[in-house]
DNA sequence: CGCGCGATTGAGTAATTTCAAATCTAGTGG
DNA sequence: CCACTAGATTTGAAATTACTCAATCGCGCG
């Protein structure tokens, strides 16, 4: 599918959270990506496939998760719209995935395959900034979150993500929360609301 | 204090984990950087203090710490040989530090301001790909560290800490590893060995 | 209308923490 | 070189937190 520069608008607004690029540059900029719509409950990535792509967010919502040896689920990213997401590990090392990315909602994204990455960052220096600038930002958050494992018992956790994230924990069940959390979902649930 | 190639040659090695350099570029790259010498148990950086550099380790081993509202110590981070070190957050944004960045032994490192590592990655496209290859590197690891917690009981956090870092372990205390691990010391002297 | 999944509640259990005390150890000054 | 002390480590016992298992409730969807 044809991407159209006005239907992802978005995107430039986001891109321009670190660089500045004219409407040609954008228009450039697209021609490294495609278009992927997907419907509530499919699969975006499987535990277990190669991982060619990481995924921008126009619209929807997704989350990554990792099923144990217990067979429990753990949900380590969940990403709404402008948010970036795939098996990090698995798409910059081109091996397979230990996660698997599902939607929560119908939902449509961005896809960038990891040559066409490569290619955009060493065409236009401009991005390679952009993604650095980005990679670094997501490190922090990263940590962020480490730190409140560290610092918070499962009640503070709950009580942070839900001053952090007010809206758009509406959009997900409390077993996904739980999940996040690193909480059962019955010790969630004796948690005021 | 002068900066002298052969003497930063394992600097040079690991910048070409993700790039390649001539000796020429890389005493141009040099020149961006200081050097610093401390002792053990010095400050490198003091939580509240404005974070101007980022540090890599060219000797020694140094800890990221976090002092939490009842006084408890967590580590965020530790920086052996070839490990960079700041508090990223207050580096990337130029804010104060959260984090106390400390000398676990006598340590040497190459400082690099802020103000220098931008111009560093708009002279040098190279480094700029570097940074990004290197922050992409950093948040998968984290993204690992955080699965841990996710997934593994204090116990199986420390054999797989044990597992990962058989050398270094025996550099640090157990009251440190407890504090990076998220344990209490007492529980993690239970654990045999 | 009923099925099935998500959410809640209760009771017992397991893991980990806290507090306290004893022991060990490395570094310091004499 | 030795004695001394502060900090690190270990051990014990009680308290707390969160988990598991089981049962019930509630609601949206077919």
């Amino acid at each position: 599918m044809k991407l159209q520069p006005n239907s992802v608008s978005d995107f430039k607004k986001h891109l321009e959270r670190f660089i500045k690029i004219d409407d040609d540059e954008f228009a450039q900029i697209l021609k490294y990506f495609t278009y992927k719509k997907l419907k509530k409950h499919q699969l975006l990535i499987r535990a277990g496939d190669k991982v060619k792509h990481t995924y921008w967010t126009k619209k929807g919502l997704l989350t990554s998760n990792f099923i144990d040896q217990e067979g429990k689920e753990h949900i380590i990213q969940f990403a709404n719209e402008n948010c970036w997401i795939t098996d990090q590990n698995a798409f910059y090392n081109q091996t397979e995935a230990i996660f698997s990315i599902v939607c929560v909602e119908d939902s449509e994204l961005l896809c960038l395959s990891y040559e066409n990455r490569e290619k955009l960052c060493a065409a236009m220096h401009k991005m390679e900034h952009f993604f650095r600038k980005k990679a670094n930002d997501s490190f922090t958050k990263q940590q962020k979150r480490l730190l409140t494992y560290l610092t918070a018992d499962a009640q503070k956790r709950y009580d942070l993500l839900l001053s952090e994230y007010p809206t758009l924990i509406q959009r997900l069940s409390k077993k996904t929360l739980a999940a996040y959390l690193g909480v059962s979902r019955e010790t969630l649930s004796r948690f005021g609301r």
